[in-house]
Order: structure tokens, then C-alpha cells, then sequence
DNA sequence: CAGGAAGTTCAGTAAATACTGAACAAAAAG
DNA sequence: CTTTTTGTTCAGTATTTACTGAACTTCCTG
């Protein structure tokens, strides 16, 4: 099973009785764990899957049908998955010259795009925040001190993450001496 | 329904054929979003209804009966919910002297507590990718890009985020000038 | 110490969601 | 134009997960 040409389609290693390299060594293990990764973040398993094998396969570029394959997983689900992560901004289908359909791969600004799903998620506690507010406008302001918190909280980071976003782009552009 | 006394609880405002208050004007409908808001980052619904409850109630800590009259939940459900919240470290059990059992509020600290656990999965995700970066340790630097990206990032995050936490901690002390 | 109120545990159920597979659509090859 | 290959849609299924309710435990009160 040599990794680097991804003969897993070709020849039958599909069907091998659960891979005997160690974890470390185990390309479906590497997937499996970014599966679990994206659950722990409310995305579907699956999804993961898809992601993390197209974070090591060669090319950078899969069809649906090869990842239908790899991931020992129906065309469906492939489609469905596919479709959730052009959406989410974290891939990109290309349409390669002369070959036949289309492909999929990790966008370049794959995690900037995710960055921004998680800013959302502060906004919404925000606002929400907010609406609570509203809720207790005619109040004491001592009970309105945890919603205050929770707005005040989320309003700073909603100014503060987009200028470590920033930063990331500099610090990414020129790393800085010793950057691997 | 006076919501100042929280009155919802002794007389039987909750067999209220579903409140006719506007939205915004309305407690369990407030309650609601915090749970969908919940939802979004992975967390039972229920587990939002009670941290939504306690950011309105008056007073602000409420025992394990209260939250299941008034949230209409069964007695499991709310100890379930409430352990949950507490090992997370958004809520915490108060006994009042005097007073027969305990109750919940929420921690003063609460939004640094969950900025923790998003911290936690940004590590997560740095780890996965050096464990990817492992696994293709003999390929060349091209086909690492993909996976040196993911890991910087989270790297660079893993650094950051503390830096904000501290700067957040600075503003709340002190409040430049026209914060609300 | 008995009776009762309040909370937790846990087995079972209901509901939500991921995933499959078959039918359909589109496109390339023969 | 037919056949084959490849991808999508969608209805149905399986699996997971939240939630309930009953039994048990703990702790007050008289």
C-alpha cells in the first residue's frame, strides 16, 4: 500500500482486514481522527472524513467518486458532504482542462473561512445578549449585570478577532526568523 | 406574569395556552433562542434553556425543582443538564445558609470558561495536523503545504487567544471611557 | 425514628440526524 | 443514437442522542 501514489483505489487495499500499521502510519486512521475532530465542532462526521483525506491525498484534487471509494462511503453521502463544505468556504471545485468532471480540494483560505463561521457564533451570542437586554430593560441594573457580561464580552471579541485575523495574514506573509 | 418575582413558578403560568406577549417581551421565548444558540455550538438544547433561565431569573440562582417547573422538564433532565453545565464551568451550585438545598447560578466567570473550551479545540486541531504532518513526514514539502497551513494557524491562534483573554480582563477592569 | 420533600440515577423511548442505495440526470465514449 | 460512466436527489433506514419517568437515595422535619 504505498501512500504516495494513493493506490488505495487501484489495488484492493479497501479491503484489507483494517490496516496493521501503526496509528501514526495509517492514512484512514489520520482520517478517521478528523472526523471525530469536526464532530467535536457540530459538523457531520463524514464531512471530516472528506476534509481529512483531502488534507493527505494525492493530488490535492479527489472526484467524488474516488473519495466515494477511499471512504468506503455511499456516492450520496459524498454529494451531500461535498456540497456542505463548498458552502462552508473550507473547499473549492475545480474543473481541471481536457479531464472529465470535477474535483474537489482544501480552498487556500480554508481556515480564515472557519474563523469566520466561529465569529458568527459570537455575533449570535451577542445579540441574543442584546434581545435578553431588552427583555429586562425596565429592570434594576444589578439583575441585568450577566447579560451586560455576556454582551460586553462578545462585542469586544467581535473587534478583536478580526485584527488577529490580520495579524495571522502578516505573520503568514513574512514569517518572522525561525518559522518552519 | 409578572416577570420581576418570576411568578411563572406559583401561579400557573405555565399552563398558559403559549404566551401572547411579543417575542421580545417574552421570557420563555428568550429562553428558546438561548437554547437553539446552544445547539449551534454542540450542546444539548435543554443545557441552553437552563443557562438562558438563569441569565433572566430573579433571583439569580434557582434550585433544581424551580428549573424544571418552570423550563417544563423532567427532575433527570435538569440534574443532567445542570452537571453538564457545571463540569463545562458556565454554572456553579451555591447553598445558601440557612436554606434547605442548593441551586445554580451562573459563574462570574463564565464566558472565560467557555472561551477555554474553544481554546481546547484549537489545540485539537493543531495536534491533528502535526499527527498529519507525521504521517507524511517523507513526502515532499509540497504536498505538506496543506497540513503545515492548518497547524500554523492554530498555532498562531494557540498564542493569541490567551493575549486577548488578558486584554479582555484589562477593559472589563477599567472601562475606557464611554463603555456602557 | 418515621414521613415526606427534593434530587440523582438509569433504563427505556422519542426524536433528530447521518448515511445508504435506488432511481434519475447529465455527459462522454463508442 | 445507444451505452457507459459519473454525479445528484431523495425516500427510507439505522444510529445516535436528548429527554422522560420510575425507582432509589439523601436529607430535612416533626
Amino acid at each position: 500500500m504505498t501512500l504516495t501514489s494513493n493506490s488505495l483505489i487501484s489495488d484492493e487495499a479497501i479491503e484489507q482486514p483494517r490496516s496493521a500499521l501503526p496509528p501514526q502510519a495509517d492514512p484512514q486512521h489520520f482520517v478517521e481522527e478528523v472526523g471525530l475532530l469536526f464532530e467535536t465542532t457540530g459538523l457531520p462526521r463524514m464531512a471530516g472524513r472528506v476534509f481529512g483525506w483531502l488534507l493527505i491525498s494525492n493530488p490535492p484534487h479527489q472526484s467524488p467518486g474516488e473519495l466515494a471509494t477511499v471512504l468506503q462511503a455511499s456516492k450520496g453521502s459524498i454529494s451531500t458532504m461535498t456540497r456542505l463544505l463548498e458552502q462552508i468556504g473550507i473547499i473549492e471545485r475545480v474543473s481541471l482542462p481536457g479531464q472529465r468532471r470535477d474535483y474537489f480540494r482544501i480552498k487556500l483560505n480554508a481556515w480564515s473561512e472557519l474563523s469566520k463561521r466561529r465569529m458568527e457564533q459570537v455575533v449570535a451570542f451577542r445579540k441574543v445578549a442584546e434581545r435578553g437586554l431588552l427583555l429586562l430593560q425596565d429592570e434594576p441594573s444589578e439583575r441585568l449585570q450577566r447579560l451586560q457580561e455576556m454582551r460586553d464580552v462578545h462585542a469586544f471579541f467581535e473587534s478583536e478577532l478580526p485584527l488577529m485575523l490580520d495579524r495571522w495574514e502578516q505573520f503568514r506573509a513574512q514569517p518572522p526568523a525561525d518559522s518552519p
